[in-house]
DNA sequence: CACAAGCAAGAGCAGTGCTCTCTTTTCGGT
DNA sequence: ACCGAAAAGAGAGCACTGCTCTTGCTTGTG
């Protein structure tokens, strides 16, 4: 385990706790663009220099927030996820729709936080790498739970078109080696497609458009997974 | 027609769209968070104060920005439109993947457009009424595009759960009321969706992800139409 | 032709990210 | 127990930002 050494050490992750809780209050209250190291520093009692030594740089700042904003939401779904599971084991459709549901309720819960991981990439902004694998999280669910689905009672899908083909073998093999190809095909394709539905409720984009946003979603979710493959209901 | 008065209004609408040109060519360069007044004046080799004689705020020249980047993307949408339905009068799918591939490559051409218009709503901004008619271009093509195909062969859709049936109704009054409500809620679905999968590519999502990007939205932008009741090809 | 409106210029304010130097505190090896 | 090294904080300062205000100049119009 991470043994912490000495108060010094300790001090320091909790002040980098502090500074990044008082940066994700000014990130809800005021939007990324707002967010100003000065202030945070203010707020701590602190001076600005000094968070420098904790973050070299504003960018990093963000870098860490968009890691826990990644984390955040992935965990979020993978809660719901665990719990429609013990619920119903075998309703891969429930399990599905429960994955998109926490999503959408995370990020219409913190709008701020979902912009920034995603809506439209800061400056010259290129993700660092150590946000890949909190980045997944959410779609390597969404393979999990086609994977139980169709391990359990097969998926319908349609025929890939041949143009597709090798694109299609590629990404299966990159992101389930297991699945059918035109699974993985439907998976990328569901993924993008759920958090078009939630940055455009999210974002402004429904606004005088779609009203009753709780069964307009739920619809949603249901046919991104059906289009996934996912069946209704288990085969008798 | 607007006549225009004398030697300083035609000055004026001159040097408003220099001022544009200029900050569209900054955006294009740096991204919005980088687009500074005052370069903008520099470089036009005006003082930044001049500058607001023309914007009040840097908000109002992002606003501008943000029309025209919603009428070029509505442009080229309905010129690719044109076009497809002048090639295969009767082809709606055909009609429907032309406005797709449209807005896809105008996004992947104007990414910092793209984001502007399509990405984070920046600081606390709410969109100002002027940006709403443009905003709408594309989903009125879409819109059109399937009220073609109904009107000629009809539609093939999914039932409406009934949750739905009511905010299907009230979509269907406000954004098309000759179409049936399974329709129109097919096509806020299909739209969303269709602004997923080019913002993931557009931000980076799919990096590392999908490789053969043309010939996955090509198949995806499809199955979109399809799942908005257009069918594949005219009935007999 | 005079006058009011439109426009440009410059100085200035408050705020930002970030760097540098200087002082204080803390820790680990001898 | 001490002493040098490393870590942390404080403060000043630079270059930049959006925006305001005052001062003159230019231009179109009564």
């Amino acid at each position: 385990m991470t043994t912490v050494r000495g108060a010094r050490a300790r001090a320091r992750i909790e002040i980098t706790v502090a500074i990044k809780d008082e940066a994700r209050r000014q990130l809800a209250a005021e939007g990324a663009a707002k967010l100003s190291l000065r202030a945070v520093a203010r707020e701590l009692g602190m001076v600005s220099s000094a968070l420098y030594r904790y973050f070299p740089s504003r960018d990093e700042l963000l870098t860490a927030l968009i890691i826990d904003a990644y984390d955040a939401v992935g965990a979020a779904a993978e809660t719901a996820h665990a719990s429609a599971v013990r619920t119903a084991p075998r309703a891969h459709l429930a399990h599905w729709t429960a994955v998109c549901r926490a999503v959408r309720a995370w990020a219409v819960d913190h709008p701020h936080e979902y912009a920034l991981i995603y809506g439209s990439p800061v400056p010259g902004y290129t993700a660092p790498q150590d946000t890949v694998a909190p980045a997944a999280r959410v779609g390597l669910l969404l393979v999990a739970t086609a994977r139980a689905a169709w391990q359990d009672e097969g998926v319908a899908l349609p025929p890939l078109p041949d143009g597709l083909a090798p694109e299609a073998e590629r990404l299966a093999a990159d992101l389930a080696p297991d699945l059918p190809p035109a699974l993985a095909v439907a998976l990328v394709f569901a993924w993008a497609q759920l958090f078009g539905l939630v940055s455009f409720e999210v974002f402004g984009q429904f606004n005088r458009v779609v009203e009753d946003r709780d069964a307009f979603f739920a619809t949603a979710a249901e046919r991104l997974g059906r289009e996934a493959g996912l069946l209704s209901r288990p085969r008798p």
